[in-house]
DNA sequence: GATGGCATATGATCTGTATCAAATGGCCGC
DNA sequence: GCGGCCATTTGATACAGATCATATGCCATC
């Protein structure tokens, strides 16, 4: 692959802005090559939110698919009296946008500053057709998504607090060391609001737990 | 269709096992029409499990894909000291089998008697190959236990014991709707103890919110 | 530099569910 | 038909974590 960099680095800088994206290689952009990169290039959208905006509302006509490039968001589901499950939190690289007959079945909201990718549903789903590869990547990453749901399943399930604190650093260690930055200390940009709200116990138990 | 059933029953009733398969419409094998259905009964073996038999063990190579035919499995997780929580129950039709690092995750355990496919890994994605539409059939599949999960997040963390029941009984309801039988009133095949490892309570209080 | 709004921390009390303990009833094997 | 094994139910008590209350510190805004 060194020898390829060069060539390939002045191909890539021209296709804008997949060529320069910072998470290409693990997002699902990642199975692309460099001429197959100009078709998803053409139906990306960049957008950006700061802490606390949403980006897309439970109910809402699901049209697109999202990939985060910079930034951290949270993704939750609410109940009709307020309470909230935050069910994860979304890091450069991951995608989010499955929907269920056409609506999203929860809300994603930026809690540092955020830039994303958007989709356009159809033309992506068009550009599956055109590059089964994408999608097996897209089941694959599901498939890991799916892994980190059950495990999560078991942290609320059966864990005591302490043990769902732990969990959750260490979680959030590993991922920071697969993002390619230091396992710890874990830069924990989330509030013990929101932390308390995706281990299932309050802001005060998550604060005495740290 | 109502004129082809005829015809198509002839060709089926010769494809075994898959042609007269109760739950061929529901599953992902749903997508192959009779003459791509040959290629995938010749890779399906039938299997069948009573009750607590084990099918699949975590951490065991994740060499194949199962669906379910007949009857209902639990899908779990342990923690060393014993503690346990079961992600999920499967009913015909569903599929299971998504692996991490080539090994399953998580145990999945005969509720009931239990009937199923078992589909050599390799051979199914070489045949995943010869048909996309069945890789994207099954991350229409994920996707929806995805939501599930997500779902099943919200009721652990967020929810009370009695609100827990009641979620579980209205799943299982719609989800016997969905198989074509009565949503009322629902057959409830797993132990007190199966359910509260579901719903993240002990048997007691599963038995008392009853 | 004062003011208001959050996020966090920490203390006191309350409560939902766990835990411990029997009792009951159904089913299977002998 | 008897004995033993489970699943389930029901009761008494304990405790982890919720709830309520207050304090502290940090910014952003004026």
């Amino acid at each position: 692959m060194t020898e390829n960099t060069a060539a390939a680095a002045r191909t890539l800088a021209d296709i804008q802005p997949c060529g320069t994206c910072p998470v290409r290689g693990l997002a699902v952009c990642g199975v692309l090559d460099p001429q197959e990169l100009y078709a998803l290039a053409e139906i990306v959208h960049e957008l950006h939110r700061t802490h606390r905006q949403s980006v897309i509302v439970e109910g809402d006509e699901a049209d697109s698919f999202y990939v985060v490039t910079g930034g951290v968001a949270s993704v939750e589901k609410l109940l009709a009296d307020g309470r909230r499950q935050v069910v994860g939190f979304l890091y450069p690289s991951d995608f989010f946008g499955l929907a269920i007959d056409g609506r999203y079945a929860y809300n994603v909201t930026a809690v540092t500053n955020l830039s994303l990718c958007r989709l356009d549903r159809a033309k992506y789903l068009n550009l599956i057709e055109r590059f089964p590869k994408l999608e097996h990547r897209l089941l694959g990453m599901a498939s890991d998504e799916l892994a980190a749901n059950q495990e999560q399943l078991l942290v609320l399930g059966r864990k005591t607090a302490k043990e769902k604190v732990a969990s959750f650093l260490s979680t959030l260690s590993e991922r920071s060391g697969r993002l390619g930055h230091a396992r710890s200390p874990v830069w924990v940009p989330m509030t013990r609001g929101d932390i308390g709200d995706y281990l299932g116990v309050t802001t005060e138990t998550t604060s005495r737990m740290f």
